[in-house]
DNA sequence: CGACATCATATTGTCCGACAATCCGACAGG
DNA sequence: CCTGTCGGATTGTCGGACAATATGATGTCG
């Protein structure tokens, strides 16, 4: 009948002022925040207060500190850091390695379109570049992933669409052991990956959407079929690795 | 040449701690956690040291608190806390609603034909009971939008993937503004949505994964035509609404 | 025996004050 | 121009304090 009343401790009314600063632009990106102090003095409550609110936004990636540098400036969330709390939430929901194989299948084929209808000379340049890279040095089983995530996250950079190039970071970052393993165990996978990502770069060279779609919708299905080839149950949850960003080395 | 030696300060450790031990399932759901002073007697830090770790995982959705209460539990990011966080960095990297509208249109799809093989009857209950909710009560504006996004979250919900469910939240969230918009200057945006969600839950109860895929392509494309019609720019960039989740209220 | 009122205790939210480390900016000197 | 020095400002951490209140034990009554 009766909701109850809000109470808001102080160090939550902080944070939200704050936050909500930041998302009106009213404070932007790359602006220093005054100091503790300063901070404490204009809310008028104590710094051990100010201290738990900015802890709050710091781990929500709106503050973030330079190199090595003490005082905090306003930022936006970066893509490790939306994509580190994304993947962190799926593991703890038990997501499997089928469902993310599933998100991949369902997006990669659309941002694989949108890059082709939108890619920049640039942006084709650095997809280019990763799939070239992938080429070299597959042989490094180390390396390979880094490379084909790198790929990924140079399309979804063509896209030229913020919600794709989040999107990609935390599925990446999930996928990542268990293709790890795909490459280990399967003798072809290297080259198939290779061959798909050939195919996808020239269809987005020649900007043709529906062609990238479709070898982008292939080269999803061969991770699944590696899945298989590889022994790892489609039920596997996908765990974190627990490799912490460090801290102020953003 | 040389990495910067890496300086962690203590609450950062701290928060690190407790977050390896949650993610590696040592500290399970519901769980209480110790209290502020006893975690400082462990660490053998400050209590205000722990209270600033403390904040860092509530505002990640790892520790939250019971209706009331007092102590912290250990919880896992709800769909709204991690939609909060998602959408709000897409706010701040200034997507607009077509890079939305176009996220949705690569997702949606997927999740129309993954809840089509997978469907649970209850989840098929509680999809036709949405569409049902915005069928009948379309006509208030207010309610309309609320409804259209508890269909996709029926939707996300049959399909039986973490992944989807919690990718749904954020988008949706982006979308409401502008639907809210759409439905208020489209005429005949309510007939269409009501007769693609019959379609759609008509294909999932069929267990027509292809027809549900293609009716949901073509439901968010009629979206992209409400924009038109309504003269919303697809360059608009979304915004965020600054609701913030009360605090202990979850 | 179980439901309910009562009360002491524990715990959190907030404050104050303090101090060491170190980052910053200015300034001088080669 | 680069380097060394220095004082002030700022952060990280600490200890202690106190009010408000959630928690759990206790006693009471049906």
């Amino acid at each position: 009948m009766f909701d109850p009343l809000g109470y808001a401790p102080a160090y939550w009314r902080v944070s939200e002022a704050i936050r909500t600063r930041i998302l009106r632009r009213e404070l932007v990106e790359g602006q220093a925040l005054p100091t503790e102090t300063e901070l404490a003095r204009q809310f008028e409550v104590n710094r051990s207060t100010v201290r738990e609110a900015l802890r709050k936004l710091e781990s929500n990636g709106l503050l973030g500190r330079r190199r090595g540098g003490k005082r905090l400036y306003v930022t936006r969330p970066t893509r490790e850091s939306v994509g580190g709390g994304l993947s962190q939430a799926l593991a703890l929901h038990r997501a499997r390695v089928v469902d993310v194989w599933e998100a991949l299948q369902a997006v990669q084929p659309g941002i694989a379109a949108a890059a082709a209808e939108r890619r920049s000379p640039e942006a084709l340049c650095n997809l280019e570049a990763a799939a070239l890279q992938f080429a070299r040095r597959h042989a490094e089983r180390g390396l390979a992933v880094g490379d084909v995530a790198t790929f990924f996250d140079a399309l979804g950079e063509a896209s030229d669409n913020a919600v794709f190039m989040l999107l990609n970071e935390p599925m990446l970052r999930l996928l990542k052991p268990s293709l790890a393993i795909i490459i280990d165990r399967v003798p072809q996978a290297r080259a198939r990956i290779e061959a798909a990502q050939q195919q996808i770069v020239a269809a987005v060279a020649a900007r043709d959407a529906a062609t990238a779609a479709a070898w982008m919708s292939r080269h999803v299905r061969d991770f699944r079929r590696g899945y298989e080839v590889a022994g790892i149950p489609l039920s596997t949850v996908v765990g974190e690795d627990f490799d912490p960003a460090a801290p102020g080395l953003s």
